[in-house]
DNA sequence: CGTTAGCCCTGCTGGC
DNA sequence: TGCCAGCAGGGCTAAC
């Protein structure tokens, strides 16, 4: 395949030379993902990942692009004369780098487990929370400790469980966890389901919107009632975060 | 070690 | 087709 970097950001503190180097003349032998990285495998070994950030995009396309298509276009793969992959980011929080055969079995160590996966239940969420006492919320956004829980899911997940986003996290009593590790399993299989969220910006391959959005019970609904007790729905921060939560459903600290 | 504030970017929205 | 402070699907770093 074929790359060009129209944004060096994307693959720094990387060069987008080594960057090319690496995928030049190279096969995508299988696609996996992990926490919120996907992960393209290579003929070499090697691995291409590319993590989104909030406003990445990753579009099969054909080429050569143009006008708009050009607009936050900061690298693109060409696969044949006219079909490539390109990646778009507003915000140029977007990521993509070579990783090595070598490295990267000890990379993914710095993230928790997957929560779909086995080892992601309320016995491990428990071990997680252990005497933490800082905010729930913030702990399921904690990627070192569980991986892939995103603003909207953590919202969301918490309040499935009926539980405030603030609660010291090593204050949950068991039943809590129970609720909690089942909530976010749930709230991830429905999104999955629905294909993703798309507030602003998100698409999928084929440029298709996600519809999660549309079912959301608390997430940017500051305001609404409640779907559960009609209360108003409140929004604070929490870790630097938008977060929103039924007072009622899910009670104070 | 755990926790938090600030920062990285660009574009949109809502209040004025 | 005004202006602009504040906010946005995330995560790194420094500082306590």
């Amino acid at each position: 395949m074929k790359v060009e970097v129209q944004d060096s950001l994307v693959t720094a503190p990387e060069s987008p030379d080594s960057f090319i180097k690496g995928l030049q003349g190279q096969t995508i032998a299988s696609v996996k993902r992990r926490g919120k990285y996907l992960l393209l495998e290579l003929d070499s070994q090697d691995t291409l990942v590319i993590h989104l950030r909030m406003t990445g995009r990753l579009t099969q396309t054909r080429l050569p692009l143009a006008g708009d298509d050009m607009k936050h276009l900061r690298f693109i793969i060409g696969f044949s004369e006219n079909r490539g992959l390109a990646f778009h980011d507003t915000r140029r929080f977007g990521k993509a780098f070579i990783l090595s055969r070598e490295v990267s079995g000890e990379y993914w160590k710095k993230l928790g487990p997957e929560p779909l996966g086995n080892s992601f239940n309320a016995r491990h969420l428990k071990v997680v929370v252990g005497n933490r006492k800082g905010p729930i919320k913030s702990l399921l956004l904690n990627q070192s400790q569980i991986a892939g829980i995103g603003n909207i899911y953590a919202d969301e997940s918490l309040f499935q469980a009926g539980i405030h986003p603030l609660r010291p996290a090593g204050d949950l009593a068991d039943e809590e966890i129970n609720q909690l590790s089942r909530a976010i399993k749930e709230t991830l299989k429905r999104a999955i389901k629905l294909e993703g969220s798309s507030i602003d910006s998100y698409r999928d391959s084929l440029g298709e919107r996600g519809r999660f959005q549309e079912t959301f019970r608390v997430h940017r609904r500051q305001g609404e009632p409640c779907p559960s007790c009609k209360s108003t729905i409140k929004k604070i921060r929490v870790g630097g975060r938008g977060t929103y939560f039924c007072p009622k459903c899910q009670r104070k600290p």
